[in-house]
DNA sequence: AGATACCCCTGTTAGC
DNA sequence: TGCTAACAGGGGTATC
């Protein structure tokens, strides 16, 4: 299930081989669950994509997508519609990979792999393989627009240019231009649970289960308690923890809980090892040795320590 | 606008 | 042993 350290993962290694490659051709099969946010379908999709060289491989939170260099590379035979300029920045290709989405950089020729949904050959025989089980991933070409607050969109970037259709995701926690007062203000303001207020895309994004619980774990807060209940100071602790213990992850490549997340090259990430309560239920806490409760809140599993997170 | 419920999907696991 | 049911997860959508 990849969170920001394992979408990061994945981010480097397609910004270290795929910078200044073209895509050549797109696989004319896929699912149609992957292509549901896709306007125009495949054919619009093709279109926004093939001939085009890519120039930067971008994140914001769990969302990734590549941005294109302005002038298409046309297949010879293939002519552009001179009627319709081409826009000053083309469209982005945008990736979520749900809970189960993997980009796999492959030999162009291969066999597809296991859910292969999407293929995008290159101009130098690799291919870049869309493989997703549980089809809660989806991608799609988004037109870019300036950011609101005028700072680069993501990691990867310096452009102010974010996908139309992504504002609402906030900057994550490891986007030194994140907007902490607005944070603060949202946890102040809500009775809401303060896992729920993690996990919450619009507030503060990139996190998800594991490393929601690993950072309340950290920063000893019981993820029951009323957001609003947290002082100032809570919330920074708590949201430099999160920060924290994604950084050591992404030393780690990721966590591979459940063999759903891979790198680029089909590598699980070594981080499952090192997390103290995520997938632990009722196994002994790493600092005290007590049993590790669960709970479900608003739906969600939250595994902490009643003992070790005394904050309530 | 915030809270809430529900939906999508499938491989794995728990329980009968 | 073999079946069914529950479970896991992120985010979009609809409703209040």
């Amino acid at each position: 299930m990849p969170e920001l350290p394992e979408v990061e993962t994945i981010r480097r290694n397609l910004e270290a081989n795929l910078l200044g490659k073209t895509i050549a051709t797109l696989s004319e099969s896929t699912h149609p669950r992957t292509l549901r946010y896709q306007v125009g379908g495949i054919d619009r999709l093709h279109r926004d994509v093939v001939g085009r060289e890519i120039s930067a491989v971008v994140r914001r939170g769990k969302f990734l997508w590549m941005e294109f260099s302005g002038i298409a590379q046309r297949p010879s035979g293939e002519t552009e519609n001179t009627e319709v300029p081409e826009p000053d920045s083309p469209p982005a290709l945008c990736f979520h990979l749900g809970m189960s989405g993997q980009l796999r950089l492959v030999e162009g020729a291969s066999p597809g792999l296991r859910h292969e949904r999407l293929r995008f050959t290159l101009s130098d025989s690799q291919a870049l393989a869309y493989c997703d089980q549980r089809t809660f991933g989806h991608v799609e070409t988004r037109p870019l627009a300036p950011t609101a607050d005028g700072y680069p969109a993501g990691a990867g970037t310096t452009r102010a240019f974010l996908p139309v259709g992504l504002e609402h995701i906030a900057r994550d926690v490891l986007d030194p231009y994140l907007d902490l007062e607005r944070v603060f203000a949202k946890f102040r303001s809500s009775r809401r649970a303060v896992k729920t207020k993690l996990l919450d895309q619009g507030i503060v994004s990139g996190i998800g289960n594991i490393y929601a619980d690993e950072g309340l774990f950290a920063s000893r807060i019981r993820p029951f308690t009323p957001a609003g209940d947290l002082s100032q100071r809570e919330v920074s602790r708590l949201l430099e923890a999160v920060a924290e213990v994604m950084r050591h992850a992404l030393e780690f490549g990721g966590t591979s809980f459940d063999k759903l997340y891979v790198n680029s090259w089909g590598n699980p990430g070594d981080f499952a090892s090192e997390l103290n309560v995520y997938g632990r239920a009722g196994k002994p806490c790493h600092h005290c040795g007590k049993p590790l409760d669960k709970i479900v809140i608003d739906g969600r599993s939250a595994v902490f320590c009643s003992h070790c997170e005394p904050t309530a």
